[in-house]
DNA sequence: GACCGTATTAGTCAGTCGTACAAATCACGC
DNA sequence: GCGTGATTTGTACGACTGACTAATACGGTC
């Protein structure tokens, strides 16, 4: 498990609350890991406290709500992505190189995606989360579309930089979803045919 | 609601298992229409037999599991869903009509999409599904295998089959997944331009 | 009309659920 | 060392769950 914190003791600062991060910490990371273990169907309050090491009493005293609590998980978790995802594509090498990078991320981030992909099917049945979760389809947009709009003029892509944007974005999307059903079937002689086609783009163009 | 069908009295014919059929037709209707309204997660055994009209003892008595239920549901409306889908592509006519048509599909068929999506979801948590569900996205995948080999040659284009297949598929259901979560923001770009491209390939190849 | 197997019903079972809440405990300023 | 408010605990509640069972209704066959 990459992703998850230890539940270090934080050292208590002056005022009142101060024990509550630590607590609220334990019980995101513990949501975090049940989240990619069983899924939010699995998740009770009773569950949760047992694995954050907690009283149950205590999801209600400090998110209100599961629902809340889930979707605090994923923007933490979509937080610290995103701020990596930024940096990997604003370090100065090739456009071919990101690309490589992003999709060995993709292959890694499996875990991330689990979350972020359950908290998109519990929205499905609770519209008032619906926002949120778009909130972070659209931050990832962001990211593709800052990164995108360069190598787009570079490489001669005639295709809209809004299309662009959401060809990638339901490239990696759907490969996230037959990957977590367990398929993968042509997805390898896909990302290979666009690696060589960056290959020689950049070739031609760069 | 387009899909259900009603639970039309069957003539009941010789042997034993005469009204079987229309109760479990009644049973994998109501499921159908709660798995697309409500989802798995709130389908219970007493809530599908007061949509359906009938005893909710009946649900194992029929099928065992609301698991296999739900499984059987997804296969019945794909089931429908593939037949159709051959014939369109099976059509004597130009390939870009068929593309325009699968467009309009993926717009018109949302129920099945969420239908299929949540079967998916369920499956996360649930090992012993996954084939099942897997089954369905070889399903797919061979009807788009099918219907891609010709149209890729006459339109030259250079991606392997199974390259462009999962192109296609992974496209679609990146598309249903944003749109489940209310997100459609650059598809129509996407598609408007995937279109214009289709055009132009067939005025210099067709 | 008696018979038989399937279809159907109502009801029971042992658990689990989210939520609420009073009591206990803790940290800390004074 | 006491008061105070935040934090934590244990317990209880009513509702609900999937699974199961025994009894009954029914439809067709002799």
């Amino acid at each position: 498990m990459t992703t998850g914190r230890p539940a270090t003791p934080v050292l208590r600062g002056p005022g009142s609350t101060t024990s509550r991060a630590s607590t609220e910490d334990a019980f995101l990371d513990a949501a975090e890991r049940l989240l990619i273990s069983i899924g939010y169907g699995g998740i009770t309050t009773r569950v949760l406290a047992n694995e954050a090491g907690a009283n149950h009493g205590l999801v209600h005293y400090y998110f209100g709500s599961m629902d809340n609590l889930f979707v605090r998980v994923l923007e933490r978790f979509t937080a610290r992505l995103i701020a990596r995802q930024r940096q990997m594509y604003g370090a100065d090498i090739p456009f071919l190189e990101k690309w490589r990078q992003a999709m060995r991320y993709l292959d890694i981030d499996r875990e991330y995606q689990k979350v972020w992909l359950e908290l998109q099917a519990l929205s499905w049945s609770r519209p008032h989360l619906r926002e949120r979760i778009a909130a972070v389809n659209g931050q990832w947009r962001a990211v593709l579309t800052e990164a995108f709009a360069a190598p787009r003029d570079e490489l001669g892509i005639k295709m809209p930089l809004d299309a662009l944007v959401s060809l990638v974005m339901t490239l990696n999307e759907g490969i996230i979803l037959e990957r977590l059903a367990g398929v993968e079937t042509g997805q390898g002689d896909l990302l290979d045919w666009i690696d060589g086609w960056l290959q020689r783009r950049q070739a031609e163009r760069g």
